[in-house]
RNA sequence: GCGGUUGUAGUAUAAUGGCAGUACGUGCGGUUGUGGUCCGCAAAACGGGAGUUCGAUUCUCCUCUUCCGCCCCA
């Protein structure tokens, strides 16, 4: 018997573990400010409603799938964006909702990929360009909090159409799409020799113009009202025409936000993958938007502070005593843990697990009523008067 | 999924066709109330399966896993 967890799958314990919770309190916290309601939606699903309707036959090898003892057709979800259809039912629009939870990919891995992660999405069912806005405007500040640096990039679907048809190009529009996608990673010319059997390879060139060349096609105008939205915002993107992002699903402006830092450990490993990506889509036939964050690409990038201040109290044989204590801290909201045992041995627990302040509770301080804080880092010890709980504890003798 | 690559205690490593060692970490003790020392003791590993062999962790094959690249990524 095996305990190694299944490829593609792992454990987060210690310093990683602390760094994401901290990380979804930030996410969960910013998505609420914006009015976002949060949903929780089941793991598993009816397969046919994962698959969706217009899904290809290569994304469907990536859904796991599995049978109940019912034999029901059963797979995990993917995404989240396919139970929104169920969500939206009978709801006022604009419904804006979040949602934080595990997805799964039966598809490849590699470091920074794997087949359980973590997503968070913000959706608008029922937007406008404005509402585009509102969601960069809030993944800029969950980056900041984070202290990411990212730059957005925006494209527009639309407009890539309205410029394939004016080169009357008409078959292989999603293969086309696919290699321009690829403008940012790979060399034009290859770009452009690939474009050759479809006789694209004008369209390169005309991505490769100024933005003011696009000003002429009518769906540019999507791009300029974002643009307007985003200055009050006070945010900043860099227009991409290029920018793709999957093929069937969105249908107007695009989001793509990367960073060109490396891994927090300053190992030269650059994050090649978009770490937040989303855009405005058609659901059920309703203009919406959205934007999806990936948990494990926000962990190795931010730069937090997650280690809170903890206490532990260690009792010397008094017991009692070190509870009302505990109670006392705990009700002014501090984080304790409590210890029974030897001072050496507190103390070496109290360093393995990074406690910053240690109080002893022994005979010497309940007769001076006087507790001190030790300080983990400095070793320095500062008297500190806790009354009430003392005096709760006197007076249930005195009764 | 394809091609290559990897696999020894929790982690990092060593050696060997014949009892698998070391370090850190963990547990217990040396300390009757003060740590990041020191000392002692202990638990803990050859990814799994088949084959060759008197005997395989070591050689062969299969499988799983790791990492890298490719394909793909709603």
């Amino acid at each position: 018997m095996t305990t190694e967890p299944v490829k593609g799958f792992k454990d987060y314990i210690g310093d990683e573990a602390k760094k994401r919770a901290e990380i979804k309190k930030i996410l969960v916290e910013t998505f609420e400010k914006y009015g976002f309601e949060p949903a929780e939606t089941p793991v598993i699903e009816a397969e046919e409603f994962v698959r969706g309707e217009n899904a290809n036959d290569e994304a469907v090898s990536d859904i796991y799938k599995l049978e109940d003892k019912g034999k029901r057709k059963l797979a995990l979800r993917y995404e989240f964006t396919f139970q929104l259809k169920r969500l939206m039912q009978n709801k006022k629009l604009p419904y804006k909702r979040y949602q934080l939870g595990e997805v799964f990919r039966d598809e490849p891995v590699s470091s920074n990929r794997f087949r359980q992660f973590v997503q968070s999405d913000v959706d608008i069912i029922g937007s406008t360009i404005k509402d585009d806005a509102e969601i960069l405007a809030l993944t800029s500040e969950v980056l900041n909090k984070l202290g990411i640096k990212f730059k957005i990039y925006i494209g527009n679907r639309a407009l890539l159409n309205e410029i394939l048809e004016e080169l009357g190009i008409k078959s292989a529009q999603n293969q086309i799409l696919r290699e321009i996608d690829k403008l940012d990673k790979l060399p034009e010319t290859e770009i452009k020799s690939n474009l050759k059997k479809y006789k694209a390879e004008n369209f390169v060139n005309i991505l490769k113009k100024p933005e003011k060349y696009f000003e002429k096609y009518k769906n540019y105008k999507d791009v300029s009202e974002l643009k307007k939205f985003c200055k009050y915002y006070r945010i900043d993107f860099v227009f991409q025409p290029s920018l793709v992002r999957g093929l069937s699903y969105y249908n107007k402006n695009v989001f793509e936000i990367k960073t060109h830092e490396s891994k927090s450990n300053s190992e030269k490993i650059q994050i090649k993958e978009t770490i937040v990506g989303g855009g405005s889509y058609i659901f059920n036939g309703i203009q919406s938007t959205g934007i999806s964050f990936g948990l494990d690409r926000l962990s190795s990038l931010a730069k937090i502070d997650y280690e809170k201040e903890k206490y532990l109290i260690i009792s010397l044989d008094k017991d009692k005593e070190a509870i009302t204590l505990a109670n006392e801290l705990r009700e002014k909201n501090k984080i304790v843990n409590l210890f029974y045992g030897k001072p050496s041995k507190a103390l070496e627990y109290a360093n393995s697990y990074k406690f910053s302040k240690v109080i002893f509770v022994g005979e010497k301080e309940i007769k001076s009523k006087k507790f001190m804080v030790k300080d983990m880092e400095t070793g320095k010890e500062k008297q500190e008067v806790f009354h009430s709980s003392f005096k709760n504890a006197e007076r249930k003798k005195a009764r």
